[in-house]
DNA sequence: TAAAAGTCTACTTAGTTGGTAGGGTAAATT
DNA sequence: AATTTACCCTACCAACTAAGTAGACTTTTA
């Protein structure tokens, strides 16, 4: 399952992907359009900020934008900065990789089948971007 | 990610499929096959057992052992009573579902991806069987 | 009746989740 | 220059889950 932190994260760039290109957006409209606690949102933003995808603008007039194109952000990768590892295990995750410790993966039972899982929804999640998350 | 208590279920029923219809099997024994430690498998059996999947004999040649047929018991359940949804999302769990507060599913913009990741997971899961984990 | 084997209850330790509280700091406007 | 707006940062907390550990108890069978 993924976390409410995930959800939220996806929430919140679903909001900023409609307003993209139209100036910065205040992280108390996104908290009550998407309803995501502030305080809660304010600490996924800066999150997000720290990756890359959004920048902000402090002062009068001053808010949260979209810096890379919506269409080119996968979610994915989203989840992955959030949530973590998007494979039901350690041993077949890409970018979480961990071998198992007393499990040889050449003759696991469980392994071949869970990286026919991962590849399935990595083919669904890696082809989705922010776009197909829009509203509008 | 499956938690270590839903990999050791997996991996103790892979070990007593191999050894269906020869008899109990001693916890400690698969303990040490399988490496998990055997307190903790333990616990695990009893809540296998508990489900209608296993069944013990107490005292001297007794054991662990299927009461089920491998070939009908579906990977996918073994994770739903272990592990808990295999759903990305509690509104759209087929066995757990929960609805979302403060977002209505028919325009939400996560529901249509996840639904289509479940279906994708589950296409795999409620395929496989413990027969297809059995290492012999 | 002793030994083997599963059953049950309780506890622990560590980490994560989903927040809340409150102040600090930078930038824009007046 | 002062003020306001809004982001930034640190700390804290309660509840829960994971992953075990410990030890006593009960049943079976040789």
């Amino acid at each position: 399952m993924l976390s409410k932190r995930s959800q939220y994260a996806l929430k919140a760039l679903s909001y900023l992907t409609d307003k993209y290109q139209k100036g910065p957006v205040l992280i108390s409209e996104i908290a009550k359009k998407k309803k995501i606690p502030l305080k809660f949102l304010e600490n996924i933003l800066l999150e997000l900020k720290g990756i890359g995808i959004l920048d902000s603008k402090k002062g009068k007039g001053g808010g949260y934008f979209l810096v890379k194109n919506p269409a080119k952000v996968r979610v994915a990768d989203i989840i992955r900065e959030v949530n973590g590892p998007i494979a039901l295990l350690p041993c077949v995750s890409l970018y979480f990789y961990q071998r198992c410790k007393d499990c040889n993966e050449k003759n696991c039972e469980l392994h071949d089948m869970m990286i026919e899982v991962r590849d399935a929804t990595l083919n669904i999640l890696e082809k989705r971007t922010l776009v197909d998350l829009a509203t509008i």
